[in-house]
DNA sequence: CTGAAAGCGCTAACAA
DNA sequence: TTGTTAGCGCTTTCAG
């Protein structure tokens, strides 16, 4: 029955009691003040406001939210395989979600995950989840467990929940298609890594716009990557040393394009005459050089601020009004490509 | 004095109540096998563990954290400026950081912050800081907070805080002094963000370079960006068209380098007869290319990873145990410089 | 080795 | 408008 042991006062941490204590009104009141409730006296209201402000008082976010059952935590997950993380796709969403976080007063836990072993959502309020590779395991217990989840840049089909991409089919097959229209045949395509869906995407489009235009498929003109430049690099060697060198390539990412385009100059290409480049993301980086890149851009910023907005009343409405969008993915034409005139 | 409505149990979150009911033990023995304290009868452990599966209970980390007073979350604050966050530097610090979270079951928030207002740091038990730019308020106002802190890629004199970064001055000169072993007399540097601690002492090495061996410094040949590409590609073109060109320059970051190694070539200029290059990083971008560039490796993973152990240090013994290490930096010599033989 | 019960700091009924 | 008070779910004495 006896009582801890209090802590001595010259230490303890300033609370709700104390700014009541000293503003001279009950916990209920400067509770109201902190949650901006209406119903306080504005002089209360300014006195409570004062001796937060004089003891630098901070309400624990901890017992808020034991006391509420809310959380405003948002995690991102991750993968943390290489060719994906170290990607501009990575950095922009990772941008992207954190400052849409920052806007809306939400704290943004960031998960780098390897997909092993369950991911531990304690006390997270929402989970936003990029790319599923392998991790789908992660997301159906997140969905299980209740928890407001939306996927970012995996269009899931299969599954009772909101997700958010990018048409990389379409995208790419407007990119493939305007090479066509510019009188191609010969056209090859870098992949990116296939276990991602954009990847894997980007490759249907490209069959897609090959198919429709009555154009063979050439599976000595398809090249596998992870998404590195590495791999890229060996591929557009491959390419353009071919007996039967395609003309124009579609590259799935810009990183990759760029390194192409170093490789075709070393070897004496020119770029646009002898083979026409186009890539994927709207890099920046694509600016640079010599000759603009070519290139799809994807709303990356866009979607993952739309991500958070859509999580954020996920939890708010705490109701099953999910959402599948895809947004469009739109050619950028710079000077990367040029009319095949040749035989 | 009426209650409150008790939820309807259907929906009910199980809590450690439920599990001491099923396992028909007290609350407080479910707690010591929660959190691993021996004095548990073997029998009862594994009943409680197993009702706990059963149940797939988890506690409430703010239950947790209230009644501790700890919290285990981490906070990274990056500052969001272009330069700085596109950078692989930022994306290997978020790795590493990331990473190293994860294996010492650390919460990682993540605060992309533009330094201005206060940040908030509620609820969290140590703050990272990356890159001290304009946001040296928020440092002081944490570290009065007394929340642990440690201050990462920045070297703070002047302050009680535990920093740890790279020898960037000293990187610097070693590299400038391999130009000048080669027999360069002319050497350019292409600086990065000046507001940046590392592009300023980056600078400041290849400043000290030249002095100890009585080369004067010219300051047509140091051309100052803020780390991005757009600015490497107008300086480098400036000095390769320069009427008296150096013959070898020192840039502020591999990403910079490649697009100083691309330009030249653009004008036709050999790497490295025509010019001898040297980057900072050890970007694995370096590697690809018809020459290996050389450059000066920054253990960046090493470091972030090292921040993320001193900070869990801190929090764990609470005491003002400070640290200020420096990680050297080594040059890694490839193949993009070269002796010079000029008259 | 175990259980009872006092907090941790806050929110939200409810009564006033 | 305001104050009182019962929890939120867990940890941690203290007394068995």
């Amino acid at each position: 029955m006896t009582r801890r042991n209090k802590k001595p006062s010259s230490e303890k941490n300033i609370s709700i009691v104390d700014v009541a204590k000293t503003s001279g009104v009950s916990i209920a009141t400067v509770s109201r003040v902190i949650n901006k409730i209406g119903t306080v006296k504005e002089s209360n209201r300014i006195k409570v406001n004062n001796t937060i402000k004089d003891l630098k008082f901070q309400p624990s976010v901890f017992a808020q939210r034991l006391a509420t059952g809310k959380s405003n935590v948002v995690a991102l997950v991750i993968p943390r395989y290489e060719g994906v993380f170290y990607s501009f796709y990575a950095l922009e969403l990772i941008r992207g979600v954190g400052t849409m976080c920052e806007a809306l007063k939400l704290d943004l836990l960031l998960h780098l995950t390897d997909a092993h072993g369950p991911l531990s959502m304690r006390g997270v309020g929402g989970i936003i989840f990029s790319d599923i590779i392998g991790n789908r395991a992660q997301l159906e217990e997140s969905l299980a467990r209740g928890i407001p989840s939306v996927v970012i840049n995996y269009y899931v089909d299969d599954l009772d929940v909101s997700c958010i991409a990018i048409d990389n089919a379409g995208g790419a097959e407007s990119a493939v298609n305007y090479l066509i229209g510019l009188g191609h045949k010969k056209i090859a395509h870098i992949t990116g890594d296939i276990m991602t869906q954009a990847a894997a995407k980007r490759l249907e489009g490209y069959r897609r716009a090959l198919e429709k235009n009555n154009i063979k498929l050439r599976k000595d003109y398809i090249f596998e990557t992870d998404y590195s430049r590495g791999q890229a690099r060996s591929a557009a060697e491959k390419l353009i040393k071919s007996s039967d060198p395609a003309t124009a390539v579609f590259v799935a990412s810009d990183a990759m394009a760029l390194e192409v385009m170093a490789v075709a100059r070393e070897l004496g290409k020119n770029i646009p005459d002898d083979l026409s480049i186009v890539g994927f993301d709207d890099n920046p980086s694509g600016l640079y050089g010599p000759v603009g890149l070519t290139t799809v851009r994807q709303p990356l910023i866009r979607m993952a601020e739309e991500s958070v907005k859509e999580l954020n009343r996920l939890i708010l409405l705490k109701k099953n009004s999910l959402k599948k969008i895809l947004l469009p993915a739109e050619l950028v034409i710079r000077e990367s490509c040029k009319p095949f005139t040749g035989g």
